[in-house]
DNA sequence: GTCTATAGCCTGATAGAC
DNA sequence: GTCTATCAGGCTATAGAC
């Protein structure tokens, strides 16, 4: 769970998608603050409505008339906060980037150091994404074929790759893995633990939170493990 | 990549639902052995079809109208081989369910035993789920929230799991890992290796096969490590 | 088993009044 | 920024002729 859309397959596949890409909110003229703020509020609780269709009707079953069926207003409405379907799914893309990204970080915030912090980190954010499914299904798999999220919002997830780099790299200096964790390859190897058990429970278990269940409980173990397959000197 | 919509889950919520299923065929009279043949022929053609669509669109964006449009037939053709949308997932679903017990169990008979042959199985069982993504997301991941699959093609699950179960304790009777890996732990456990691997390269490697680019060649070294979580006496 | 026709919805998106 | 009205289509599913 540490890659969301590969920049790498990005730049090299939808480069000429994102040259094309039009503007995804309306444009308009400056708004007072109290304006602004009530448009803020508004563009909010569209997203918010969005992740609850897309929770009942699968990520792929968003439909933005039935967003504006429960927020009360008519459908054109909806236009006036985002230019189509595709800018709300980008918006909830970014969206869930930044708040995931706050959350790893607080999780690594929370005590211990290189190894520790990073396992910390990666629960917090499984706990987290347990909570939000229609997110963590939109950031970290594919299921909407035809969406590809703009740069802007793809960003944080290259600074969430940077942060467990620099975890690991924590890790390698405190003597608890050895040097050739310092690397991609360990990032992505991470990855692959913290993926499997985020989506064997997102598949088996809908109705378990993080640590509860057969599968998210084990990843504190695998991430014990690390050390014997990155043995420190 | 062990488990799909797990057996307990869905005895305790989707009892009701087996309760109330449908037919998920139409009935009819006894057919000819070429009347048939030629109607398992359609059958084949539909499904394969609708793959197509689902590979496009998303699993969730499966249309029978543009499957009647690509078979060269009218929409209510379908319905005389399928009851409904669901019927089509569901014999998507058992279809692919039987389709990959074969790979699995073809790849762990290439040679090799206990953990060996577990690991050569379950990457028989990956190439060809990277070649049939559609397939595999309806199958391992939860991306259709109204759709829950018949027992009937449910089944074919349990026997993997049976299958796997079986591996991990001829690894423990030829001293590969120890005793503690004879368990359904284990089997999750392996479980969460091969769905992380799969849906990193899903997610992130939309056009790579398996072994290549950076996720899935980790998957074979994960799973020597195993004697490192299940260390042998 | 195929078709036409249709019911009864749904969708994304736009034009233009207020 | 809201609305009504509308375009132009989409969908699942059924009825009934052939």
């Amino acid at each position: 769970m540490i890659l969301a859309y590969d920049v790498k397959h990005m730049t090299c596949y939808y480069s000429e998608m994102f040259n094309e890409q039009e503007e995804l909110t309306p444009a308009g003229p400056p708004l007072g603050d109290r304006r602004a703020r009530r448009r803020q509020e508004t563009i909010t609780e569209i997203l918010d409505i969005a992740l609850d269709v897309m929770t009942e009707e699968g990520v792929n079953g968003l439909s933005l008339a039935e967003v504006a069926r429960r927020l009360g207003v008519q459908p054109p409405s909806i236009y006036k906060y985002f230019a189509s379907i595709m800018a709300v799914y980008d918006a909830l893309f970014l969206r869930g980037q930044v708040e995931h990204l706050e959350v790893l970080r607080a999780g690594m915030a929370t005590g211990g150091a290189g190894l520790e912090a990073l396992t910390k980190g990666l629960e917090a954010s499984g706990r987290w994404l347990l909570e939000n499914r229609a997110l963590a299904q939109l950031l970290f798999w594919r299921p909407v074929p035809n969406f590809a999220p703009s740069p802007e919002a793809f960003a944080p997830s290259q600074e969430m790759v940077r942060i467990q780099r620099e975890a690991l790299a924590g890790a390698v200096a405190a003597g608890q893995l050895g040097p050739a964790a310092d690397s991609d390859e360990a990032v992505f190897l991470v990855s692959i633990l913290i993926t499997g058990a985020l989506t064997q429970a997102m598949a088996n278990e809908p109705e378990l939170s993080w640590g509860e269940g057969r599968f998210t409980p084990l990843f504190p173990r695998l991430m014990g493990h690390l050390a014997d397959i990155y043995p420190p000197g």
